[in-house]
DNA sequence: ATAATCCTCCAAATACTTATGGAATATCGT
DNA sequence: ACGATATTCCATAAGTATTTGGAGGATTAT
């Protein structure tokens, strides 16, 4: 075999990985993973895909070595494979905002303003909570709090906040978070506190940075 | 439009710039334009791809705001946008020969035992070169090292190094360095080097982290 | 064994991507 | 204005990806 041809093969072997990464359903489906691990039908429904299809994107991201799976009885689960997975598809979203006007304008549609949410940074997250000065809420699906959240934090998925105002404190800072920085569920949540009162910020990016960066954690 | 669908127009956004990234060509075109700007049918010609293809796929590049343009005359040259693209490029490289256990063997067949070639760090490089005890051998095509090479080095492209043995020194440590990482030409010359009696050595990685990097360069 | 559950594989339809040669367009020097 | 050079656009053919519904396999509980 020639050079030439080993080069191609090579060169090959780097567009596989390009081609793992080019298709919407299999980038939603490692942030959703990027909660903690899940079975094949839990994600086609909480996506909203056919389970078919779901299953055959997830065996394309398991032969790219982005995902693993775990056999428990019946069911299959799937996870990432490593936090490098996350930083790389975290590197995409962030080149694809910076570098896309549309993908920036369809990020800014999606999420609105988030900087008029003040984020506030994991590091400042950490000192309140070690002083006791916040209230953090943790907004994803119930599924992925059972997963893994920030110690300390309240379990108040999305779509049950409005009927739970009452339980969340009018003196103190709340600081909600969701899946990471393209995540829409966290920033509705700081509007809905804002609107009805609250005192309420973002916490810059999502439950997959904290727990990589190895700050206090639950499960 | 509902929230949902604007979550699908955006992961189709960041699922464009993976697109970009699921072909060998327009990675190939990455890295050698990774080494300074080029116009189009000298890439085509020194990748050996068709013109019209070439252009085509500059164009796909172009449009995921990985390549900037300049027009000088007649002819239209391109370049990389960002120092972030050269990074994000790397990453996936890196990202699947870690992965995948046929892209790491790719890189093997192409690139040989690299580790035997006894890499040098970019920053051991400079300080060998501050105390004048080291040459440097740029092995790159003359084109790339006119357009910038590490402040010091010779330019000996590597299909003419066997010819031109007689200009290096039996009595130093020789360095040598090509396009980074995956590309072949750095390799083979330390293997050249060693086969005819030289102290000969790879530096790791090439001339884009060594530019990114702020070390001493000339052109 | 049998049924129930969950997942993967398969075939088919549709849509997109890649690669090619040749025509069209843009710029420059005369 | 004209020819030379460099690039892009276009039509087309072949190849690859996506999505779907339904058949086929594994595993567990009865």
């Amino acid at each position: 075999m020639s050079d030439r041809e080993r080069k191609l093969l090579l060169y090959e072997q780097f567009a596989r990985m390009g081609k793992a990464l080019a298709n919407p359903l299999r980038l939603e489906l490692i942030d959703v993973l990027a909660q903690g691990e899940r079975s094949v039908d839990d994600l086609a429904t909480s996506c909203g895909w056919k389970l078919s299809n779901t299953s055959a994107q997830l065996k394309v991201l398991q032969h790219a070595g982005l995902l693993r799976t775990r056999r428990d009885g019946v069911k299959i689960f799937y996870r990432v494979a490593d936090t490098s997975v996350l930083e790389f598809v975290e590197s995409l979203k962030a080149m694809a905002t910076e570098t896309l006007p549309d993908a920036e304008k369809a990020a800014r549609d999606y999420l609105g303003d988030v900087s008029a949410l003040q984020p506030v940074g994991r590091g400042d997250l950490a000192e309140l909570i070690a002083r006791g000065e916040v209230v953090v809420v943790d907004v994803r699906p119930a599924e992925e709090y059972a997963a893994g959240h920030i110690a300390g934090a309240l379990s108040i998925p999305h779509d049950q906040l409005a009927a739970r105002l009452a339980e969340l404190p009018k003196e103190s800072l709340i600081v909600a978070y969701c899946r990471g920085r393209f995540c829409v569920m966290a920033p509705e949540a700081v509007r809905l506190l804002r609107a009805n009162g609250f005192e309420a910020r973002l916490l810059a990016d999502g439950w997959p940075q904290w727990h990589a960066e190895g700050l206090p954690v639950a499960s």
